[in-house]
RNA sequence: GGGCGAGUAGCUCAAUCGGAUAGAGCACCGGCCUUCUAAGCCGGGGGUUGUGGGUUCGAUUCCCGCCUCGCCCA
């Protein structure tokens, strides 16, 4: 409702500049004013127009709101401040109209959008960072969705990589292990009821701890980890078959971990068919034929094959001394060009493809994962028109160096259409580090924040603060709701730890550092999830008292005459509401186009404020006029629908009650 | 050395393309449960937006210098 009267509006408008001023405005601003009884919208204009016309602001904003006469949905426009022109909805029928209905309009042509995000490294378990990535992805999907595109979601699994490679290490040299002895370590783990992720964890802090142990040992040491790299990238070999073992168990365990906050993927494309399937080959012969790649022949990269960095100027006189290595003097091939591979896959452009095979079930939803012969009967991967990347800040480099490749090869639609989709890490307060018995240094006490490491095994493990969260709400709820049956109160408690972990998550712009803190994370009142769940749970309240639903009662207000309650002080308290409500869609679009989720977040949070003073301010059940009571039930009908709306879409959902 | 990001209330964060009195939450103080759920609501104190210039009707926002912190690259 909010945005068709925007677009209105700003329609009207270019008329009028165009006929009374002969101005052709692209982009007008428009804003809300500071307070709602200024009106809903408040245009700017004038201002930018004084100079051009050489007249004073306010005289151009009274001949404007002359010139625009009646608009149909508008009560009123007017000046005010210095030159502002503040715009008046028709109250009455706007509410009509978004009681009707709240939609997007489909697009017509949906994109065909391809979102990869979370991409652990399955070495070890997930930990905060790798939970903000995902909820932040899941979240930008769901938008996505909602706005009507054709989105895929993908996890990259580097099953080959380094760290896969020192907790293989870990297994067959710390712990003397070879691939049958971890069968049955595995095997034992499982009987046991131990969590595999947690084990290599534990694991992993050692083996790179073991690396530097011995200063005699460290340079054999480190021979072993490059050895075990590359016999685990060659495949074929025992300590191939501990790798390909050890992850794949981990990267099961990482899917239940996300399934807890209701993340789910399409595909996992892992590097060991990236790798098998030779699509670095192809990539390479099309990037010495499109002229992106060049063999330098002197300098400190002599014998390398390298591009020009992303952003960097073109170097005539001598080597490119910046420019990037693809492929190193000893013929192997760096992380970005596997990515550049990988991505133009993504594209379509590679020309090959992955096998696939079939890897988890959801309820009503297939994962599936590459092979290198995989099942003949799959869904179509790849191909994207637009694709998205969840990857933190700190690869922004690499990023720019892939989307600079396909760039260079004349993909330019697709390099522009590439979104490396940044967002800061998530590290921990140094109270927070102490409180989890790690020794913090008096260097890092000073810090705001410390930087998690897997590598130290310093971080907060997922699943330990889901398990938290979980144990928080439950005892809440069990002392709120102890008349409830068991499963009842689990549900509701597990969907308020959701809610509270997603929405912290989310409630920070992308970059922004998150010192993360038990404290906040664990708390369940002021700008929380559960406060948006709460504002919900109220109106189911009145609901079921009522004895009507949100549906009949946004049904009920057709026909009635709104106008005598929506004046006024009193008005305004009840039509704040409705105009939040009217906004999501709006939001929805903002958050697409600038990437950023948090808007939404906020939206929602601002939504169940305004309704929870509404609630406060106007007593429903208790109405004596039967019209007014009518609207007051619309009023929470249009608050609940549009909260339920916002918190589905940052995966996020309320129980009956709590 | 080069690149990117950040610096706003005691703390954690917002602030749409440059707009009206810079807003929330937490913490603190004081009120509100016999009326639809107090995981709530109302009120209060709290600001030289790191710093010095510039641009203009108007700067937290744009430009330049400096300081501090973080990340990335060699």
């Amino acid at each position: 409702m909010y945005l068709i009267e925007q677009k209105r509006l700003l329609e009207r408008l270019r008329a009028v500049l165009q006929e009374n001023y002969d101005i052709q405005a692209a982009t007008l601003a428009i804003e809300q004013p500071p307070e709602i009884r200024f009106g809903e919208y408040a245009l700017p204009l004038a201002f930018e127009l004084a100079r051009r016309l050489r007249k004073a602001p306010r005289k151009i904003a009274e001949e404007i709101v002359a010139a625009l006469g009646e608009v149909p949905g508008f009560a009123g426009f007017e000046v005010a401040g210095a030159g502002y022109i503040n715009a008046r909805l028709d109250r009455p029928a706007a509410a009509q109209s978004l009681a009707a209905a709240s939609t997007v309009s489909a697009p017509e042509h949906p994109i065909h959008a391809l979102v990869e995000h979370t991409s652990i490294n399955p070495n070890k378990a997930a930990h905060v960072g790798h939970l903000r990535n995902a909820i932040l992805g899941d979240t930008f999907v769901r938008l996505l969705r909602a706005a009507g595109q054709q989105v895929a979601v993908q996890n990259y699994i580097d099953n080959t990589g380094v760290q896969v490679a020192d907790v293989v290490v870990g297994l067959m040299h710390l712990e003397g292990l070879t691939l049958a002895g971890v069968q049955a370590l595995m095997a034992r783990l499982q009987q046991e009821q131990q969590r595999i992720d947690y084990y290599c964890w534990d694991l992993y802090a050692r083996t790179s701890q073991w690396y530097e142990a011995d200063p005699e040992q460290k340079q054999a040491r480190k021979q072993l980890r490059l050895d075990t790299l590359h016999a685990i990238e060659h495949g074929g070999n025992d300590t191939a078959a501990i790798a390909e073992l050890v992850s794949t168990a981990v990267l099961r365990r990482h899917l239940e971990t996300m399934l807890r906050l209701g993340i789910e993927y399409d595909l996992l494309p892992r590097e060991s068919e990236i790798l098998h399937l030779h699509f670095w080959d192809a990539a390479f012969e099309l990037m010495k034929a499109g002229g992106v790649l060049y063999l330098e022949a002197e300098g400190k990269n002599k014998g390398c094959w390298v591009m020009k960095r992303a952003g960097a100027e073109a170097v005539t006189d001598g080597p490119d001394e910046d420019a990037k290595v693809i492929v190193r003097s000893n013929g192997t091939v760096t992380y970005v060009g596997k990515d550049i591979a990988y991505h133009l896959w993504k594209f379509g452009l590679l020309g090959k493809d992955f096998g696939y095979r079939p890897f988890f079930e959801y309820p009503g939803h297939r994962c599936w994962i590459t092979a290198e012969t995989g099942d003949p009967d799959h869904p179509h991967f790849g191909g994207a028109q637009a694709i998205f990347n969840v990857i933190d800040s700190r690869q922004a480099d690499p990023q720019a160096n892939v989307i600079e490749a396909l760039r260079g090869l004349g993909f330019t639609r697709q390099a522009a259409n590439y979104t490396h989709f940044s967002y800061e890490m998530v590290a921990l307060t140094p109270r927070c580090a102490t409180e989890l018995g790690y020794e913090v240094s008096a260097e890092d006490a000073a810090r705001p924040y410390i930087e998690v490491s897997g590598r130290k095994g310093f971080g907060v493990k997922a699943d330990d603060l889901i398990d938290r969260l979980i144990a928080a709400t439950q005892a809440e709820v069990d002392s709120r709701h102890p008349e409830l049956p068991l499963a009842e109160r689990e549900d509701t408690a597990r969907q308020i730890a959701v809610g509270a972990l997603r929405y912290f998550m989310l409630k920070f712009t992308r970059n922004t550092v998150i010192a993360f803190d038990f404290k906040e994370a664990l708390s369940f009142e002021g700008e929380t999830g559960p406060y948006l769940q709460y504002a919900v749970v109220r109106t189911r309240s009145i609901f079921r008292k009522a004895d009507t639903t949100p549906e009949q009662s946004l049904a009920d207000i057709h026909g009635i005459d709104t106008a005598p309650f929506l004046n006024g002080e009193e008005g305004d308290s009840i039509w704040q509401v409705w105009l939040r409500a009217a906004k999501t869609t709006l939001l929805l679009e903002q958050c697409i186009e600038t990437a950023e989720p948090s808007y939404l977040a906020r939206h929602a949070f601002q939504l169940a404020q305004d309704f929870s003073n509404f609630y406060r301010k106007h007593h429903i059940l208790t109405e004596a006029n039967p019209d007014r009571k009518k609207l007051l039930l619309a009023t929470a009908a249009v608050a609940q629908r549009e909260l339920i709306r916002s918190l589905a879409l940052l995966g996020i959902t309320a129980p009956e009650v709590m």
